[in-house]
DNA sequence: TTGCTCCTCACGTCACGTGAGGTGGC
DNA sequence: TTGCTCCTCACGTCACGTGAGGTGGC
């Protein structure tokens, strides 16, 4: 339960134990371990003007502040949706990219559009993919005690097991080989 | 709509048109425009042996067969679903990796279980976060209409758009910079 | 024959990973 | 004082992008 990325809801467990520390600063090891990340990636991600300490010890340690976290997090969540470091900063510096509320909000909004639209496209491919692959995976459990070896490996297309009413899905005849060419 | 990624049916097209040539193969463009990848990337997963042709011509034309623009949609949708080449390459070749029916499919079970988990926690993700930026949009989409420009930039926290019953989003307190610290 | 498509290097880029070698801080 | 954590280079890697310069094929 320790060591596991649990980044929507990485900022609870700062009200918790043994990383509140050094006022209510976050290490770059804090940032790493709240957020699932490596300590490279936070690194980076400054470098990358996405993240910025409060302010460095005389040693040069980082030190964040709270909100930094929640940033990582969010950071965090965009790359495993898919988008490029290039668009997230896009996303995270509109507001400050206007003068007044309402053109930052359109701006913002402009933006947040156009990664909403590209983030359903990705999900929807996900979701019709994994569908796939548990239908896939339901048909292989069958293999696992298989009743025909004499077909094995190239004629599997002509066992029972094959035979679905609602036909093989694509996946399957990809990764069994049993396509008719 | 003729030159978009329609991954999920590309082979379809097959069937249909213009596409269909020298006996019945696929140019190396054909691949790319069928499943929405570019030359480079289909010439790569060859090199990666993830793909390969039928034959080439005495000029060095690859020609591939239908079943490998069915394997490259797959590959396609597992990297969009976020497995690295290497996963993928495990998935396609865990059937050639044994020698017996129950083997290979146990083998490939367990490689695809993995995946398919690590894709169910992705997909979990994606969908809390595109849940997260619809409510910040919809949030947003009063502010396009500022009524509190006294408040803009840094006490937007205090206006009363803000202030929404179930909390705010934790996306939307990062993107518009609400947080208390 | 004219284009459009395809070919092979080969260097560039994005988002980090992975040490080497050294220092900071409770 | 001893460890564990953090620091800065700096080169490596993965998955392609992007030309340069040349040829193939209906």
């Amino acid at each position: 339960v320790a060591g596991e990325q649990v980044s929507h809801s990485a900022v609870d467990a700062l009200d918790g134990d043994e990383t509140r520390r050094r006022d209510g600063h976050l290490t770059t090891g804090d940032m790493a371990r709240l957020s699932g990340n490596t300590l490279r990636t936070v690194r980076f991600y400054e470098e990358a003007q996405l993240l910025e300490p409060e302010y460095r010890t005389d040693g040069g340690h980082r030190l964040f502040s709270p909100s930094q976290l929640e940033r990582l997090c969010l950071i965090s969540n965009l790359r495993v949706s898919g988008l490029s470091l290039e668009a997230i900063r896009d996303l995270l510096q509109a507001k400050d990219s206007a003068s007044c509320g309402s053109e930052a909000a359109k701006v913002t909004l402009d933006v947040l559009t156009t990664q909403i639209d590209a983030m359903r496209e990705r999900l929807a491919i996900m979701q019709r993919l994994l569908n796939e692959l548990e239908e896939a995976r339901a048909t292989l459990a069958q293999c696992a005690t298989c009743a025909r070896p004499d077909l094995f490996p190239d004629e599997c297309r002509q066992c029972e097991v094959m035979q679905v009413k609602e036909a093989l899905s694509a996946s399957l005849k990809v990764l069994w080989g049993v396509e008719r060419t």
